[in-house]
DNA sequence: TCTGGGGTCCTAGGACCC
DNA sequence: TCTGGGGTCCTAGGACCC
């Protein structure tokens, strides 16, 4: 919108390379848009069914990473923590009497640095803060608080937190617990029994709106770098999955270099059609950033897959050393 | 005209060891 | 005869998020 602001008020779609008649989805979409059930994750092909006459534009990361990268320096010119979450959310620590005011004024600094708008959630912890950004939307600022939590939420389907999504609120359903206020009285011990010693009490306590308040903003550290592939036109010959993985191999070789580390260890994933995904990994010998050494470990876990069926999706992902 | 790409963290089962 | 208990590491898969 700030590069065609012609689009304003219109359905935009961004999501691939701007061709809806291609293998994708949808990363983001105008309000628009959005009304009409083209959101993040639709196929762009749905997308184009639903709303022919809408505006596709392809993913820019370029400038999203600029972007991005503007808006956090704004964040960080105020006298607070903060602790970037992805592309377009941060968490901002502050201790203050008046949190709106702050939030006003990150807003009126954003857009001015920027000519980006923002929604801003308060919170007494990270939890409520990230879900109050979402009452805020757009452009707003809202506020949960303990006392507020189960005014707001305690009503709300379990998948209204963050960390749940449609498989474990379909689990805790079926251990009879469909709202927040359910989940929050649950015993941990049936949870722990469902969902594992460390998930199951982790839930329990989520749905409570107890939490940490810890905004850290130690430099994020990647423990993975992986690039993957969806291909227009599924790979039917072995070879040419091979040749594809060499392909990967060096872009991932790459990626691990200019992070200056050594990977040690190299997972493949191959979504076979119609969509069944599985992954086999092998372990370098010693740590490694040689390309050779990389893509030697890929060919290792790639010859893990004995069934030699159409590939529609081939990745690699390198885990890094600490 | 089905279903992206880049991440993180946890779990469960098997191997292996004392 | 018929099979302990505790621990760690590795691996594949699952779930979730932006």
């Amino acid at each position: 919108m700030l590069r065609r602001p012609e689009l304003r008020g219109k359905p935009v779609v961004v999501g691939g390379d701007g061709d809806p008649t291609k293998r994708g989805v949808v990363s983001t979409a105008s309000y628009e848009a959005r009304a009409h059930g083209v959101q993040s994750g639709v196929p762009l092909r749905t997308a184009a069914k639903r709303l022919p006459d809408a505006v596709f534009l392809p993913v820019d990361k370029p400038a999203y990473d600029v972007a991005s990268a503007e808006v956090m320096a704004t964040l960080r010119s105020f006298d607070v923590v903060v602790e970037v979450l992805g592309w377009d959310e941060a968490f901002v620590g502050a201790d203050t009497d008046d949190p709106e005011s702050l939030a006003r004024e990150i807003q009126e600094r954003v857009r001015a640095n920027t000519g980006l708008e923002c929604s801003v959630g308060i919170g007494q912890n990270k939890h409520q803060a990230k879900l109050a950004t979402g009452y805020g939307k757009p452009a707003g600022i809202f506020r949960i608080t303990n006392d507020s939590w189960f005014e707001l939420l305690g009503d709300q389907p379990t998948d209204a937190l963050w960390g749940i999504g449609a498989k474990t609120a379909k689990k805790l359903a079926a251990l009879g617990l469909t709202t927040v206020r359910e989940l929050a009285a649950a015993d941990h011990d049936l949870l722990a029994k469902a969902f594992g010693p460390t998930t199951g009490p982790w839930l329990g306590r989520l749905a409570t709106g107890r939490g940490s308040a810890d905004v850290s903003s130690t430099p994020y550290v990647a423990r993975g770098k992986s690039r993957e592939t969806t291909f227009q036109q599924n790979l039917e010959d072995w070879a040419e999955v091979t040749a594809q993985l060499r392909v990967l191999a060096a872009r991932v070789a790459e990626d691990v270099a200019a992070e200056g580390r050594a990977a040690v260890r190299v997972t493949v994933k191959v979504r076979f059609a119609p969509f069944v995904t599985s992954t086999h990994g092998a372990k370098l010998a010693e740590p490694s950033s040689d390309p050779a050494e990389i893509e030697q470990a890929a060919l290792a876990a790639l010859d893990l897959f004995t069934e030699h069926r159409p590939v529609r999706l081939l990745g690699i992902r390198a885990e890094l050393t600490d």
